[in-house]
This record gives structure tokens, C-alpha cells and sequence, in this order.
RNA sequence: GCGGAUGGCUGGAUGACCGCGGGCCCUUCGGGGCGCGAGGAAAGUCCGGACUCCAAGAAGGCAAGGGUGCCGGGUAACGCCCGGCGGGGGCAACCCCAGGGAAAGCGCCACAGAGAUCAGACGGCCGUGCUUGCACGGUCACGGUGAAAAGGUGGGGUAAGAGCCCACCGCGGGACUGGUAACAGGACCGGCAAGGCAAGCCCCACCCGGAGCAAUGCCGAAUAGGGGCCUCGCGCGGGCGUGAUCGGAGCGGCAACGCGCCCGAUAUCCCCGCAAGGACGCCUGAACCCGAGAGGCCCGGGUUGGCAGCUGGAGGCGCGGUGGUAACAUCGCGCCUAGACGAAUGGUCAUCCAAGGGGGCAACCCCGGGACAGAAUCCGGCUUACAGGCCAUCCGCGCAA
């Protein structure tokens, strides 16, 4: 299942701290609680939750929460297609090892915002959540 | 053409790049290829089932509780569907109805009014008496109140009136006729009886055991470090004597309860050469597991992971035939269409198409943007939500012929 996908980095160097493992998708209830005590951020589009786990693994993990506050159940299901497309596209890249990612949907906005200025953003609050 | 009624269909299209979940095939195990992948409501979880477990021999009866309620048919079943009947609405097509019983019983019917279900005499009318405007009696034709005042119209009749009598209408009963039935018609009889609410209780008929796929089965993991008491076996094995049972004090345990050094009491005598510790195994057998033979009761603690169930079914769809007014049944041929579990079925872009808005005589141009809504064991229904578009049949009006 965790099949690197280091094929052609051409941006490898620009980014040390990057890891080109396909994320894993967290399921544990346990785990995002434990990461909604972490850092958090509000962005435009969605609510970035970050933790690292300290627990001596490497994997990069990521959840997404759409909860009944988004709406139905039509659009709790394209806000969480959306945010695990930007997940997917930024974080092989921006992500660090050993830590956890949580995605938090937002009513209307997780839907109805710009996708390239979500990824845009994801990408900066990932350099700013880190430090 | 305008307005309306009914039934049905559809509910964005195409392409590119990047992805996701199952399936099948290949693989040098890195991966690659092929094909499939949301709805008419997937929704609400309101009915009916299939399936699984539990309980109870099967099945039935009774009680409680719940449901259904004109008749006939359809169906696996239904509170669904079809066809009738009755009542109501509409010029009509057609639509609506919680549509059993009010002479089993209880309860309720405001206000107004003299009187509201044992009906009733306020005014008026009539009679008698006298103190000439009052008393007693008769009367509901008239007035007034009300949703409703013991049927309506006309005539006779009377002190005045009244189904008091008569005709017609209405009402009640009803032989008989038609219909499977609901029901319809109705000779004839009765001067005419007392209302409504059963979505208030109730009565009658019929139906219903409980829980649900987090069902259920298998395998793990974890806790504990092998908890207690009572009852009952089978095979192999073979029988404890410093023993057994009861009581006391004592000791152990969070507890249920246990232990047996010591003391006292009581009854009994099976087996035995040794191994011998009452250990081990098997059968039967769980409503989560530890739990190790089974069952019951109790004490303490623990898990929510994998696989199966999981999609081929009272199947669906298309075409055609047969029976039936229809729902539907049946036959033939062909095709097969999601199975996930923090839960796939998508993301981005481009070009079109329809609704909507603006401009233009027009062709056309610009803007704009996609209804309700996302499978979770599976079916049959119902209900609710739904931008817009399309089709068929029918009705009314208008115009033309």
C-alpha cells in the first residue's frame, strides 16, 4: 500500500524536508482528536489541523473531517473530494515525516472556492504550521 | 390557438489530463492491461416482506398492547395497486373521502333562546271567570333566538290550532327483483317515530411472538494470569484412611465465598500389589470473550480488528405472444448493470445544449449558469423534495372548414 512514488523529482532538492510517500489516510477517531489538540489554522477555503507524533515512524498521515456543519450529505461529499484532491497534489511534496495532517471542511467555502488558491494555500500553511 | 384534466419520460452532452473503489487477466512483484462503478427519489425510516438470531415441540387458544376498517379482485405480503359501490366538488375531462357500529353503555354539544332530547307557552291567538287587565285553561298556524325548534306545499277541519283528516313530495319499514358483493330498484304498509360527534372512551370483525446486518458465523487481539458456589454426566483410568460430614473459634479474599493446622460432635466401611497428584483426554455443549466437559446463579475484568454475511433476487430491463376491463398472471427470446465500511463512484480545464437577463427589425451577439439530492443486507409500497424540458390521451371555449 505505501508505494513510493519518488518517480522524477525534479523539485526534490528545492524542498529538503519533503517526502515522497503517498500520505496514509488516517481512520481512528483517536487520531484526529489527538490532532485537534495540535497547531491549527484557518485558511479560506478549510481548517488545517497538524500534529507530529513523536512515536519514531516516518509516515506522513492525513484525515479529512466534513461534518454536518458543512450540510448535506451531497456537500459534506464534494468538500471532502476536494480537499483530499489538494491533499493529494501538495502534500507528497510540502508534507513532513512523522507528522499528522487533519483537513477540516467549511460550509459553502470548502465548495465554492478557487482550487488553484486552495492549493496555494495549503501549500504556505504547511510552511508556517511547521515552525 | 387559449385554458384545463390525467398518465408517463427526462433531469445536462462531448473531450483532454490527473485520480479513487471493486472485479478479471498478465507480471521481471516495481507494476501493466481490460472492463464496471449512485437515484427517481439513493431521502424520510412510515408500512409490508425476505434473511438471521432468540423464545416456545409444530400448531392453536386466552389476556394485554398495537394496527386495519364500504365491496370484489391482484400480490410473497401490505395501511399498496386495480375495478366497482356510496357520498361530496366541478360546465366537463376528472378529482376528493379516517367510508363498520350512535335501538350495548358512558361522555360532550358553547352562545343565544321561554324551551335543546323526560322538549317547550316569552309575545301572540282562542276559551272561561271576573276586580276590564289580571287569573286559570287550550294551542305552536304566526313572531323572536339559534347550526338545529319534532318534515314541506295545498285543501279540509276547529273556539283557536295541530298528520287531527286528505292529496302530492319527503321519511321509516319492506315482500320481491337485479348483482358474487358493497349496493340499486321497489309492490305494499305506517301519519311520521327524533339529532350530531366513534380523528372522546367504547363495541364488532380481521391481522400481529421479540430483536435486528452493529443480525449472525468463523478467526484474531486485548484484559486477567487462570474468580466463586450449586447441580449433572460418558469413555479411558481406577479409589485418597494423618479420611468423610456438621458445628465452633481462627485465617484468607475488594467481593461472591473459601480454607482446614486446632477443638467438639456424628454416622458409616466401598475399592486397593504399585504407579496416585484426582491429573489428563474425549463426547455432549454457549444469548460476545477471558471461561478448559455441560447447565444455572453470582463476582471481577476486557475487546470493537480481519474474513464471511454482501449482493443472482417473491430479480430487473428490452422485444414479442396468450388470458384478463384493469391491477396482474403466464410463456418465448436476448442482455445484466456498484458492493464501499472515516465509507470509492471524483478533481481541474475546454467546447457545446436548454432555462434566465440584456442588445438588435432580423440573422445573431453578450452576460450567466444547472432542480431536489449521494447507495450502506436486499426487495415491494407509501410519503416528502424537485429548475427546466418532452410525449401521449382527454375536456371546455374560440376560430376555420
Amino acid at each position: 500500500m505505501t508505494t513510493p512514488e519518488a518517480e522524477k523529482p525534479k523539485t526534490a532538492e528545492a524542498t529538503p524536508a519533503a517526502v515522497f510517500v503517498r500520505p496514509e489516510i488516517m481512520t481512528k477517531r483517536s487520531d484526529f482528536l489527538a490532532a485537534a489538540q495540535g497547531r491549527r489554522m484557518a485558511l479560506a477555503g478549510f481548517h488545517l489541523q497538524a500534529r507530529f507524533r513523536d512515536d519514531g515512524s516516518d509516515a506522513v498521515r492525513v484525515g479529512f473531517t466534513c461534518s454536518k456543519k458543512v450540510g448535506n450529505a451531497v456537500a459534506r461529499n464534494r468538500a471532502k473530494r476536494r480537499l483530499r484532491e489538494i491533499a493529494r497534489l501538495v502534500l507528497p511534496t510540502c508534507a513532513r515525516p512523522g507528522w499528522d495532517y487533519v483537513l477540516v471542511g467549511r460550509r459553502d467555502a470548502t465548495a465554492a472556492a478557487d482550487f488553484a488558491q486552495m492549493q496555494s494555500d495549503l501549500k504556505a500553511a504547511l510552511g508556517k504550521i511547521h515552525k
